[in-house]
DNA sequence: ATTCATTCGTTCAAGCATGAACATAATAGT
DNA sequence: ACTATTATGTTCATGCTTGAACGAATGAAT
């Protein structure tokens, strides 16, 4: 049984997900690069969308919809908070929650970081056609409900 | 001119490319749960799978591959070489250069990990025709060349 | 009512990645 | 030959992320 017979670079799907990855982390980096220039990580642009789309989430809410840990949250929240980006607010009902809510100067923010965030996407994925571009969206979302649960 | 038209939610393009973060997200997290028995994390893994392929390489070399700072590799590959993992040997010709190979051990212990990298990306990628899976492979390699120069 | 378990957020130490500043070696221009 | 420029690898301080341990609040079970 010869091991170098089944090596993965012959492997069309490890070649192809290897380009994925290459992608998403060029993309990453990029992306920090141009949001530097307002003071502001992919980590915070990422709590800056999900506090806009979803308003008075949980720090609990939060860290999973951005696959983090709850520390990870705890340790970003209060830089955002000091630049007054957004507010936490302790819930009435249940006392252990910290309801968050962006400020109209995180707002302000965010739609300036979008612009950049979008310029970004939309110059690596103008290469796709829409249908192309679909497909991969709706392959991806196989992938992550396939690994979420295992 | 109201900002909220172009809000990027609405933009097949965004919606997509989030996809394809959270997908690489969720793998690269599972990838270190899977690795986490062989004691290895996922960039010491792509160390070993790039100098198996390209024995001899430099250190400079090696972290272009890996779009990582060259003080990168150089915090991260004296844990390999004190495993018995890899060597560093001065090259002859220049003497700046380390010229970087794999054990015994490092190659036995890569195929270890390649199979559990393999099965993974299989159990992702499985939902995929062959052609969708190289269509997603065309497309990142565009955009990662797209990026790349900017 | 009183345990018992669960959930939310925090703290802390550890590990990684980064970029700037540096030392050494090689190369080019004159 | 001599200087200036470039290339390779290292060091160091900083910041990000994680996971384990913790305290407080809630809910469940009897």
């Amino acid at each position: 049984m010869n091991i170098k017979q089944e090596l993965p670079w012959d492997n069309p799907r490890f070649r192809n997900w290897v380009a994925v990855a290459r992608a998403c982390h060029v993309l990453e980096r990029t992306l920090a690069v141009k949001l530097a220039p307002l003071d502001l990580k992919p980590a915070q642009l990422d709590v800056l969308m999900n506090l806009y789309r979803h308003p008075g989430m949980s720090q609990h809410d939060l860290a999973r919809k951005l696959l983090v840990g709850r520390s990870n949250i705890t340790m970003l929240l209060p830089q955002l908070e000091a630049r007054g980006l957004l507010r936490r607010e302790g819930d009435e009902k249940d006392k252990r929650v910290l309801r968050l809510n962006l400020t109209e100067a995180g707002e302000a923010l965010l739609m300036k970081a979008l612009k950049v965030h979008m310029a970004l996407i939309e110059k690596a994925m103008s290469q796709s056609t829409p249908e192309q571009c679909d497909l991969i969206g709706e392959q991806m979302r196989k992938i992550y409900d396939v690994l979420k649960e295992a």
